[in-house]
RNA sequence: GGGUUGCUAGCUCAGCGGUAGAGCACUCGGCUUUUAACCGAUUGGUCCUGGGUUCGAAUCCCAGGCGACCCA
């Protein structure tokens, strides 16, 4: 028999109780940390291939099954545990009879230990055949357990769960084991981003992994982080973007080239920015940004039909509509509809800024181009309208420093945004590849970097060297993976998509 | 950066100037068809932290910490 156990007098005694009961599964020869288990089936594929066993009714169905143990009732001498999966939950059907006689030979009192020595939260192998009891609840009549690890931690209130946010990110584990549709939320992270790597294989494209760690971080308006390397004793920044290595490579030859992975950019945190988030950019030869507007819809109606099944969506509360084609409107004629002004009529600054300001629009002051005004009143008139999916076109040269410029619209480039939900979720243009024009434009943006702008991009020589090689003519688009997940799985923060948030060190004490 | 708001038992919350509370969880007893099992008993606290006001502070005030929401 065990030995009694301490009581629980307050809450760190329960961690002891339970260490306790570790050390009693050790004097009984049992390991309460095991090796394996032998899992013949999950509970969904169990529950739904039992779905039509009547009540009351046993099936001569031998499984052997494993889980956490959520849900403990315990009777004289029967018990009913819910034990969870990666798939669901399935009852544990517990008899005193069926164990002690099933379980003779290793343990002659296995149904008092089961009782004792268990608790919500451990982990435990069975083995049984599949029944629906008489209150109609598939379960798994167990003839023979094993605990196979025992937990030392409570879990979260059974019924009110884990709500509060700030612990669900800190204790993510412990969000995943009671809350299930977080992990189905990650589930289908990992659906889309393998749906999206699928088609672009099936595309041609190959993706190539480029540095995280680079002396001069550009592709993006963004501050890095800056970090350190010894030996080199050199200032290293994080990427902020992959765009100038993936261009590299298409100088290099590649003609389908696109890497998915983690960007790293120095600035605030709020429920759609996370500091360090999943971009993929893809470029494609021979391309321009037509080329591009149609992979984009088109990778994200494959990742919404293939997790989703639909391209009818809602997204807290609101119906959108993936069905394509999307529409597409230029940010000259966008602007124009919201504000009257047609920003492509101005040739005087401060006119344009007047006009602006007339318009009711703020921030125009310190805009230095009728470019930047432009773009303010999209954001400010324009941005959140954007509910349905829409491509905004022919941004102004000015706020676009990697794009080529327009074939035809004079002071603009060919450079589509695309805007879901009122959110930026995809940047592309038919790629800036003329050196000569590039390096003026990287310059221009190094002088207002010198100039005290934190987030204007610098100049890399090399990159400009590579054009200098000869690049082919090139579509890229660059895509949040976060903010397509926000999209697919209704999720209204971008931390309820990234599995570990950063948040700011617990120092409430109140842990 | 600004505004609003929250932080009390392991979890979810009540208490809002006068002995720190409930449900669930935990511990003990009972129970062979439960589903938030039930019945009975016990137990569990740095009321986020630090100052201040007060005879007396979880409660009021100030500062700080960590969140949430809104705004820029």
């Amino acid at each position: 028999m065990p030995s009694s156990q301490p009581d629980a007098q307050n809450p760190r005694e329960i961690r002891a109780a339970r260490l306790q009961k570790v050390s009693d599964l050790k004097q009984l020869g049992l390991n309460p940390y095991a090796y394996t288990w032998d899992i013949s089936h999950q509970s969904a594929q169990l529950q739904k291939q039992f779905a039509d066993l009547p009540n009351g009714e046993e099936a001569d169905f031998k499984v052997s099954i494993a889980g956490r143990i959520m849900v403990r009732r315990v009777f004289g001498k029967l018990a009913f545990f819910t034990l969870q999966d990666e798939t669901g939950s399935i009852q544990l059907f517990l008899d005193k009879k069926t164990i002690q006689a099933a379980m003779a030979d290793t343990d002659e009192q296995a149904f008092t230990h089961l009782k004792q020595l268990t608790d919500v939260g451990d982990f435990m192998g069975v083995r049984g055949i599949i029944k629906r009891t008489d209150k109609g609840e598939l379960s798994v009549k167990v003839s023979t357990y094993a605990i196979l690890t025992k937990a030392l931690q409570p879990l979260p209130d059974k019924w009110h769960g884990l709500t509060d946010v700030a612990k669900r990110y800190r204790q993510r584990y412990v969000d995943l084991i009671v809350n299930p549709e977080v992990r189905d939320t990650f589930r289908k992270r990992a659906q889309i981003t393998a749906s999206i790597r699928r088609y672009l294989d099936n595309q041609n494209f190959i993706e190539i992994e480029t540095p995280v760690l680079q002396s001069e971080p550009g592709g993006a308006d963004a501050r890095p982080f800056v970090t350190y390397h010894n030996t080199l004793d050199m200032e290293l920044y994080l990427r902020i973007a992959t765009e100038l290595h993936l261009k590299r490579l298409i100088v290099g030859g590649f003609e389908r080239v696109f890497e998915m992975g983690r960007i790293f950019r120095n600035e605030g945190i709020s429920t759609r920015h996370n500091p360090e988030f999943t971009s993929i950019e893809l470029y494609q030869a021979y391309a321009d940004y037509h080329d591009m507007i149609d992979i984009t819809e088109a990778l994200i109606v494959n990742a919404a039909e293939e997790v989703l099944g639909t391209t009818q969506i809602t997204y807290q509360g609101e119906a959108i509509d993936l069905s394509t084609p999307w529409k597409r409107i230029t940010m000259h004629d966008a602007v124009a509809e919201k504000t009257g002004i047609n920003f492509a009529e101005f040739t005087e600054l401060d006119a344009a800024k007047a006009a602006a300001k007339k318009a009711g629009l703020h921030g125009i002051d310190d805009c230095p181009s009728i470019g930047h005004i432009l773009n303010e009143a999209f954001e400010q008139t324009v941005e959140t309208t954007l509910i349905q999916p829409t491509f905004i076109t022919d941004y102004p040269v000015e706020i676009s420093p990697l794009a080529k410029p327009h074939r035809a619209k004079p002071g603009l480039v060919e450079r589509f945004e695309l805007f879901i939900v009122g959110r930026e979720t995809a940047n592309s243009f038919s790629e800036l590849t003329d050196p000569v024009d590039q390096r003026q434009r990287l310059e221009a943006q190094a002088e207002k970097k010198a100039a005290g702008d934190l987030e204007a991009h610098s100049l890399d020589e090399d990159f400009v060297t590579a054009l200098e090689y000869g690049m082919p003519p090139t579509g890229g688009m660059g895509m949040g993976i976060d903010r397509l997940v926000m999209l697919l799985t209704d999720s209204p923060s971008i931390r309820d998509v990234i599995a570990f948030p950063l948040l700011k060190p617990d120092q409430s004490g109140s842990d």
